[in-house]
DNA sequence: CGATCCGGTACTTAAAACACA
DNA sequence: GTGTGTTTTAAGTACCGGATC
């Protein structure tokens, strides 16, 4: 160990295994002809001196990038977290690596993120849309030719790469289901009102109420927060108004949450069948075990980095690659169902 | 808007505004001496030919990085995802981007994560070691002199920069409280036993419970994933042996969560008193709301930033930086006391 | 303002090794 | 033993986009 600090660089290398700086170039990128006898000469060398790579010198000059940028509103919530699980794991596997920036529901913050990130030069950024996103975000990375694409939210009237599940279906899923349970009336618990994919969750519920012969506008319409705030405030609002829908469906796993403490704060005595959105972990653990609709967060992950990475696979491609899943009801025992065997 | 792909760089701009490269690097720096009409002149070239500045072409040069690599066992998790936004927005308002590697619980994915990040020139790492980390790791980091700062998880007879909670006061604030309401019989449910926060806080319950003249031996300890999971599991097998303690201490939020799921499973009609750890924000809204253990975890997020930062600015200073945050009870309804009015 | 440098990569050129007449 | 052609191996050098003097 040198208590030198200078950075050891190619020079270095090849000066002690006696080779020039662009042999030594190739062994470490494993290419071109060099006998084996020399490549283990220059491997040799390379640990004796601890030489580290610069992957920002090798990118500079090659004109590539080796880093993908993410732009999330928020790391800590868990579906995200899933999410950027599913996508970083992705991502690794071709070598690709994440430079994360948390933006929170800022959507000039996240036009500055994506600036920042072009500065960085990185291969493609990977989107979740602040609740307030104009087309003017999806303008600007449109106009940069930059590989992107946008997960579980998209911009209306706005076309992008875009992974997300489909959230009409969701919302159809979960009110057919407290349909077949005997609800007559419904409330559609937070979620900002400015997503996208809220009025398209709604559209669902719309649609299985017509087709249980009810009226689709009856429904109870409490946007807010996609959290546990929003369910308790929602729910706190429906307890004043005093006569409680028989079915709450919320925006998120968080919102139900947060609405069953507000009515068990008051102690009420018999709770409506609630469903959540997104499965996260905890949902299962819940009392009662949570009804939910899965959109496979992991999944979302993996198939947005997929998406990104057929774009640095095809650059000039001036197809729009849209992936669409379809969420899933899990059912447990919010909704009114019995408890598993 | 061109269609030429080419990127634009200083000289194109230096062309376009009748003055020479040099002149526009000191114009983007904002530093040199530059008259203002130059300035602006340059400033209009810029955004005219839609230039975008290429920080590795800059920090290659200046030998310097601004960039943070963060090493994280699992950032779905709620409690690092808080911490990963603290120390985000800490090191935001440095201006330095946090490059994230998600490594599980594999302390061989770690070291290869560090080594990675080195590659990319970070000015420096933080990391949340893996349960079985060895001080290989810490040896690995300390030798290259990187700039780094170890969170929430130390790893024995390796000192190093280090930032999290007392784990020790930790257990000591949970027994004593759970002591208070009359408990006589403990188990420590889930939290791998291989990570030394959980001996950490073990002690800190026997010493409450000598404190409450109870035999310290006798606390029943169930190891396990630090999950739902794993709480489930360490509930079973209580349950399985006959007799429940009157006192969970859960190493985590998620093991309470899934010790309740556990018991209510088999109907069990009297709930011990649970105590979880992190205080998640879910936890205030479990049914009974969870007493936990808060370790303020942006907060610990935010003070790695800063110890990093100092790093940063004494490279050559041979102080163990370590910060310990002093962790709070919160008082809910898990543990057996009312509710709040 | 021009020259030089940061740490790599890519392309060109040349020396050496081996084949076969 | 010499000459020509081909392949293997390695060296030389311009260059990527800014910063510094």
């Amino acid at each position: 160990m040198s208590t030198e600090a200078r950075t050891v660089t190619l020079i270095d290398v090849a000066e002690r295994a006696g080779v020039s700086r662009a042999t030594v170039s190739l062994v470490i990128r494993d290419t071109g002809r060099v006998s084996e006898a020399t490549r283990q000469r220059v491997r040799t060398a390379m640990s004796e001196l601890g030489y580290v790579y610069n992957r920002g010198a090798a990118s500079l000059r090659r004109q590539s990038a080796d880093t993908v940028g993410v732009v999330i509103t928020n790391v800590a919530n868990p579906f995200f977290g899933e999410l950027l699980r599913g996508l970083e794991a992705e991502l690794t596997r071709s070598s690709l690596s994440c430079l994360i920036v948390n933006t929170g529901q800022d959507p000039a913050a996240q036009a500055a993120a994506v600036a920042e990130l072009r500065e960085h030069r990185v291969a493609g950024v990977a989107i979740v849309p602040a609740s307030g996103s104009t087309p003017a975000l999806v303008d600007q990375i449109r106009d940069s030719h930059l590989p992107h694409v946008f997960m579980t939210r998209y911009v209306k009237d706005a076309p992008t790469h875009y992974v997300g599940a489909d959230d009409q279906l969701g919302g159809y899923l979960a009110t057919r289901h407290l349909l077949e349970h005997g609800a007559s009336t419904f409330a559609y618990l937070g979620g900002p009102s400015a997503v996208q994919s809220r009025w398209d969750r709604l559209d669902g519920v719309r649609r299985a109420l017509a087709g249980g012969s009810l009226d689709p506008g009856a429904i109870i319409d409490l946007p807010g927060p996609s959290n546990g705030d929003g369910g308790l405030a929602a729910a706190d609002q429906l307890l004043q108004a005093g006569s409680l829908p028989d079915a709450f469906i919320c925006h998120s796993d968080q919102v139900a949450f947060g609405a069953f403490r507000a009515l068990r704060r008051v102690n009420c005595d018999r709770l409506p069948r609630i469903v959540g959105y997104d499965d996260i972990p905890v949902a299962r653990l819940w009392e009662p075990p949570l009804t939910s609709i899965s959109t496979q967060a992991h999944e979302l992950g993996q198939l947005a980095a997929q998406n990104l990475l057929r774009q640095l696979g095809a650059p000039t491609s001036r197809e729009t690659l849209t992936t669409i899943t379809k969420p899933e009801l899990v059912v447990r025992e919010s909704c009114g169902c019995p408890p598993a065997p």
